[in-house]
DNA sequence: TGAATAGTGTCTCTTAGACAGTATGGC
DNA sequence: GCCATACTGTCTAAGAGACACTATTCA
């Protein structure tokens, strides 16, 4: 990868390709609400000066309203019941442009290796985690979003971390993490990507099995529910959410039951592959991360090879 | 781009990239079967040694049927009505490896343009057409896609071309059009991409506007709706498909009747941009050809840069 | 008049959502 | 007992599809 000598020479050349990565990572759902203890989110990370005000408060001075449609700009609604919110590692800009902005997750492309490869290493050396979920988001080729910089295809992947996993994320140098509805400014069209990915996520959340990947094995209607809360961004109605689940055939009870309160015990469920039998299986190749080339139900694609 | 002297050299560059189209197009829908004169599809159009049986017959020797879950190897189903077909051109291979075989149309990436503009390229050295809509589908990466041919990342397009439009397309030396359910055998990992894009197109046509941009500026709901026939490549209830496209607020009538046969003229409906104020609108962004590096609505991203 | 397409009416089935009410645990 | 959550039942409204039926044109 070499820089020719001025720009009408390079303007002729192929434009670099990178890989980036947006991280949607569930938040803690129980209801003590540990925002200083959550991931980096507000400890002081490193050698730039602090640009920002604390992110994880409920003011928002210097942070970016992700225009989600969903109002909530804390992590509760009124009525006091805790809304589990995602969060997502960002990575401060150590060069110009957009020096001290926060950008998304990315590394370079190599030429024996999967897109995928790149994803999951970008997303390694960010958060030392492996995503639950893994999948191409769209490729960003526009030569006026590289503002100065070397002209730049981004093709950007989106990964999901389930809460269990997301508790021993690294703390690393000009890494934080954001909740969605409160980030800070973006280089680049990293605001643009990052509302993309969650209008994908909660478009693909309704068709596909992504959800019970972000639970364990063995889990309760109410944490799956909250699962789909934290994704949505708002409260779902228990009684039709359990209807709904369990007329997709999608999940099975064990017939264990988890006592975890003052309260009555739930019933423990697992997840069931789809076979084609089932009532409603609308067709949802798991397509595991790094898997293969081919992109699972609604994308898009055509190659000159 | 230079290409190093050694296979292990090279395999630590990034990958050349590639625009690829899926160019999908309205065949006739008037019904005459007119199979020996579309475009192109049946005259042989170059120098190469002709290594396939004629491709719009009804037999399908040296075709492959597309997995489209949709049974339909003729245009018309067994009632006699026609059901329009989806035709896609295709580009024969005058290289190894994949000699001889058939291909999506493609082109190199410039750096100073954008994704979009070397996707259009590759489609008016196609066809000489213009599409009347064009999203990205999904970028291909795997490096064993390449079979023997240099590693290469395609990012690739689909496209949509009206019925008028496409009556005036450019025959080109190794250029076929083929009916999308008879497919010849093509090259590299094209046919799981064409069957995505069909995939994706009749999943788009669910919640978007695409189809009223095959049809002309007026249009009768027979017209709107063979559009819909041809991509789900199947009949639809008119009665059903009259109140659903009529209640989403979508269209609305002219006044203006077509007559067009011994039967009862057809009221003239046209296009109504959606403002917001719809009964049921869903979220569309038109999201014109060639208009910006933001896609529309599910799709996915997430970019280094 | 008949053929052919345009268009209306109506029925059923399914699904999502609202929400009242019951069940079962810990305290 | 009370409280909190788990779970059931039921009603309504909207949407998709099947299909009988009417309307309007030309030959």
């Amino acid at each position: 990868m070499h820089i020719s000598a001025n720009v009408s020479e390079r303007a002729k050349e192929p434009p670099n390709i990178g890989v980036s990565v947006v991280i949607l990572a569930l938040g803690p759902s129980d209801l003590d609400d540990r925002a200083d203890n959550l991931p980096a989110a507000n400890t002081a990370s490193g050698t730039a000066p602090d640009i920002h005000a604390t992110a994880s408060r409920s003011d928002t001075a210097n942070t970016v309203e992700v225009g989600n449609g969903i109002d909530h700009t804390a992590s509760r609604t009124s009525d006091g019941d805790a809304v589990p919110t995602l969060r997502i590692p960002l990575v401060r800009r150590i060069r110009q442009p957009f020096l001290g902005d926060w950008a998304l997750p990315g590394g370079d492309l190599q030429g024996g290796r999967s897109l995928e490869y790149a994803a999951e290493k970008a997303l390694r050396s960010t958060t030392s985690l492996h995503p639950q979920y893994l999948e191409q988001l769209y490729t960003f080729g526009d030569p006026s979003r590289s503002h100065g910089g070397l002209p730049m295809v981004s093709i950007v992947y989106w990964a999901l971390i389930g809460e269990t996993e997301a508790k021993d994320f690294r703390e690393a140098q000009n890494v934080r993490w954001f909740p969605v509805n409160q980030l800070p400014p973006l280089a680049f069209d990293h605001k643009d990507i990052i509302e993309y990915a969650l209008t994908r996520v909660r478009n693909k959340i309704e068709y596909s099995d992504i959800a019970t990947r972000l639970v364990g094995s063995e889990f309760t209607l109410s944490q799956l529910r909250n699962v789909y809360e934290a994704i949505y961004g708002r409260k779902l109605d228990a009684p039709n959410f359990r209807r709904r689940m369990l007329s997709t055939g999608m999940v099975e009870p064990t017939g264990e039951k988890l006592a975890r309160g003052a309260h009555r015990p739930a019933c423990l469920y697992r997840y069931v592959a789809h076979t084609g039998t089932g009532k409603s299986a609308k067709s949802t190749k798991p397509a595991k991360p790094g898997s293969r080339d081919i992109p699972t139900i609604p994308t898009q694609r055509t190659a000159q090879q």
